[in-house]
RNA sequence: ACCCAGAUGGUGAAAUGGUAGACACAAGGGACUUAAAAUCCCUCGAUAUUAAAAAAUCAUGCGGGUUCGAAUCCCGCUCUGGGUACCA
């Protein structure tokens, strides 16, 4: 053994382990089950440094379990399907398919190279129709439950993308993955009833203990109940009535119009329609963004002065949100008071049924009236959700056919026998024809016995493959069922998933949600898919920009370079380069950072600690490269504290019991075994293990007794192993000289005897709570003689002491006012 | 606007009512070396005092409060980040 040389023994290692069928899952039935799971990733291109945090989290939790004696699913997979693959496929001429595979592969070997702790046999890729089959399945299952419906909405409409959004998929009224203004647009889609588990999935919240109370914050707003009356009014001259649903009964008291859609019945069955669109039409093209309202001409009757409401058709009040249909009053909200006062819409009438009255009294017997309706069991209280139907089809060609067809107009299902319906794979897709499906009649018209069918070309929305593949990795090659029940139901919840935070309204409701379909299903047990989770922090870096042909063009940082406060190409120092500040990390802004680079130079197993060590793991973190030499050094350290070791005499080293290094030691064991229980403080651990190593390093020089340091040296490696395993595994075969110690592999057990042992305790000592100096003293000493020593002291002299407060082994304060 | 989270050295950060700055990075000084890298040792929040050591005072965004004792709890403010944005 000489120098640390990462690249050689972690390849070394991961071919042992490989070998030996290291990570594969095994159920043993007298052990405790564990699945660990980070969220899969879509296949962009290369790892960053975002993913590897995920990943390398997932990871060091996974090996820590196992060390605990328990049966683990680690599993990975690929959410394979969507847009990227098709813009990426146009721009280099390829198909999707291609491009998807090649980047699995590359990022494959990537994970590979990290040492993650996969069982590869049960990889997922949603785009296999293996796998979407069942998905298929389970839309068909759903349809006939009725949770599925096809409508015509006002849907949000990606220019750029060419594809319709589910509300959650809509940032600031931009679009989630390309960033362009939303459209709304009326369109017929396929929906999903998630409102009907609206109230489940607001319930159940509470039980996720273990999830971070942020997430579950943001779900519950992002449910956003209320509780409120849906009323209804009738129309001057008109037969129909209008329903309104509002949360503040009161508002009754002060509305001064009601607000409908443009798309409300009212004016889409107006005699006057075309004149009223028009009207619209105009007001649209003025402004875009500002307020604007066009009065009907239809009034409402209020329900309690009888007096006329008049109905204005605005642009702030749309179907896709809650209801069509808002009571407006300058009481509640900033933006009608503005809306008001541009209209100049007149305060209503004091008068309830023709009889005139002061303000004050008009009110009070308004809500004695409204009163007597809500008794009168004539206004139900109601509930009502922020939630809306997820749209589930998209009109792109990367994606899961959607299994329907018409037979001479009407709409079905496919037959489960014919599943899968495959998607068809082009050699090319074209700029024009972005969803080659519509055009593809070999696929999409079928001739049976003279009926014409035809194929739904709409795909799923790609949150679908992944609201329901960790159950699918229990028994990722299952055919012939969605999943071997019995073994979701083993491993089922997840007792650990982990994933990012932006998640929080989009996969993680999505996931929850149709979790609790296939409970209904019967096809699982548990309420929850998963008991607790993890959000890490985003990683981000910096961004730059050059400009060609009018085009902004993202350029990676690795090719910049800072030349005296101003950024250059490496390559062309001619191209202007412009910053755009700190961003997330990802391929669209080119500024993901490779981790082959640090792997190569310093290997995996110090790219582990220091992605971990840099910062707290739900917090953002902003790459740096700077810290990295660090926790190379630590490990270099780490290597010749046992190399030296090794190396040195037995009979040099003096035969001598330390129970102070003892209880130091189990201290931090302690310490780390219930963070990583918690899974908290992941960086501090790290720091503890660093301690522990240059303890053991100055205890190697003081030449102390051979097996305690031996017998230490063993605990950090095991301390270590989930970190960076490599290096860990590797110097334990050393120590035990033996290739396989998946046997002494075990997390050690903690001794909570050894720090009874402890004898004398440092006691701080306070005067009006301020340290003024510590005392070595027995444990547990009688407080009396504790005093008395301290009187002794010097820092005590003339002060006139008035009482003293003394907690136990650790601080006596003196208080002199 | 509303809701949530946060603000600690030159930097990443520790400390969840009890020794503020653990563990690292960067920087400076020294040893080894022809030199560099690597390694090892020392200094490292601020202030003034001292030959030096020790000790002292001030410091956790700002202003108050509770407490023997506050980075941590409470009230008010400033700034930063995140969520929501019409149904009030």
């Amino acid at each position: 053994m000489s120098k640390y040389n990462p690249k050689k023994i972690e390849k070394k290692i991961q071919k042992f382990w490989l070998k030996n069928n290291f990570f594969k899952t095994k159920v043993n039935t007298k052990k405790k089950k564990y699945f660990c799971l980070s969220m899969i990733p879509y296949p962009s291109g290369n790892l960053h440094m975002g993913h590897v945090r995920n990943y390398i989290l997932g990871d060091i939790i996974a090996r820590y379990q196992k060390l605990k004696d328990k049966n683990i699913l680690h599993p990975i997979g690929w959410d394979a399907f969507g847009l990227p693959a098709e813009n990426a496929a146009i721009e280099n001429n390829l198909n999707p398919y291609t491009w998807t595979v090649k980047n699995i592969k590359i990022m494959k070997k990537q994970l590979k190279k990290l040492g993650i702790s996969y069982d590869w046999d049960r990889e997922i890729k949603t785009c296999d129709p293996k796998y979407y089959k069942w998905e298929q399945w389970l839309f068909i299952k759903l349809y006939k439950k009725k949770l599925i419906y096809k409508k015509r909405k006002i849907v949000n409409w990606c220019n750029k993308d060419k594809t319709v959004l589910a509300n959650e998929q809509v940032i600031n009224n931009k679009c989630w993955r390309c960033n362009a203004l939303i459209k709304k647009k009326k369109l017929s889609q396929w929906f999903i009833k998630i409102t009907k588990y609206a109230d489940k999935l607001l319930e159940d919240l509470k039980y996720l203990k273990k999830w971070p109370p942020k997430v579950k914050k943001i779900q519950k707003n992002w449910i956003g109940k209320t509780k409120g009356f849906k009323i209804k009014l009738n129309i001057e001259n008109i037969k129909k009535k209008l329903y309104i649903y509002t949360s503040k009964i009161n508002i009754l008291t002060s509305v001064r119009c009601i607000s409908i859609s443009k798309y409300h019945k009212l004016i889409r069955k107006n005699k006057n329609k075309k004149k009223i669109y028009k009207k619209i039409n105009l007001l649209e093209k003025k402004k875009i963004n500002n307020i604007w309202g066009l009065y009907s001409k239809i009034n409402a009757i209020h329900p309690i002065t009888k007096t006329l409401i008049p109905i204005w058709i605005t642009n702030f009040t749309e179907e896709l949100y809650n209801n069509d249909v808002i009571l407006i009053s300058s009481k509640y909200n900033e933006k009608h008071k503005i809306f008001i006062k541009k209209y100049n819409i007149n305060k209503i009438k004091l008068i309830i049924k023709n009889k005139l009255y002061k303000k004050r009294k008009f009110i009070k017997k308004i809500k004695k009236e409204i009163k007597k309706k809500i008794i009168l069991n004539i206004w139900k209280k109601k509930k009502n959700f922020k939630l809306k139907d997820w749209s589930i089809s998209r009109q792109r060609y990367w994606g899961v056919p959607i299994p329907i067809v018409k037979i001479n107009k009407k709409i079905q299902t496919v037959k489960i026998k014919e599943l899968p319906i495959k998607l068809p794979l082009y050699k090319k897709i074209n700029k024009k024809n972005l969803n080659p499906l519509k055009k593809d009649k070999f696929w999409s018209i079928i001739k049976k016995k003279n009926k014409k069918i035809t194929r739904e070309t709409d795909t799923f929305d790609t949150f679908m493959e992944s609201s329901w593949y960790y159950a699918r990795c229990t028994s990722p090659k299952y055919n012939k069922k969605i999943f071997n029940i019995k073994k979701a139901n083993y491993w089922l919840p997840i007792n650990l998933y982990i994933g990012g935070i932006e998640h929080a309204t989009m996969h993680l409701i999505y996931f929850r949600f149709i979790h609790k379909i296939m409970k209904d299903l019967k096809l699982v047990i548990c309420n929850e898919p998963a008991t607790k989770i993890i959000c890490q922090g985003i990683v981000l870096t910096k961004t730059f920009f050059y400009i060609k042909n009018n085009k902004k063009i993202w350029i990676n940082p690795d090719k910049i370079k800072k030349i005296k406060n101003k950024f250059y190409c490496k390559k062309n120092k001619k191209i202007r380069i412009y910053y755009a500040g700190i961003n997330k990390m990802s391929k669209s802004k080119n500024n993901g950072i490779n981790p082959n680079k640090i792997i190569n130079k310093y290997g995996a197993d110090t790219l582990r600690i220091f992605i971990i060590f840099s910062a707290p793991i739900e917090q953002n973190l902003i790459w740096k490269e700077k810290g990295i030499k660090g926790c190379f050094r630590f490990l270099n350290k780490l290597w010749n504290l046992v190399v030296n070791f090794k190396n040195k005499n037995k009979n040099k080293y003096i035969f001598k019991k330390k129970t102070k290094t003892l209880i130091l030691v189990e201290k931090k064991i302690i310490y780390i075994t219930k963070n990583m229980n918690l899974s908290t403080n992941l960086n501090s651990i790290i720091a503890k293990i660093m301690e522990f190593t240059n303890l053991l390093i100055k205890l190697n020089n003081k030449k102390i007794n051979f097996s305690f340091i031996k017998e230490n040296i063993k605990k950090l490696l095991i301390l270590l192993y989930p970190f960076a395993p490599h290096i860990s595994y590797y110097l334990l075969t050393k120590i035990y000289h033996n290739k396989n110690i998946n046997n002494d592999l075990k997390w050690p057990k903690i001794n909570k005897d050894i720090l009874n042992k402890e004898k004398y305790i440092n006691i701080v000592v306070q005067i009006n709570g301020k340290k003024k100096t510590i005392i070595k003293i027995k444990k547990n000493i009688n407080k009396k003689i504790l005093v008395k020593k301290i009187k002794k002291l010097t820092i005590l002299n003339k002060l006139k002491i008035k009482k003293n407060i003394y907690i136990k082994n650790k601080i006596i304060n003196f208080v002199t006012h």
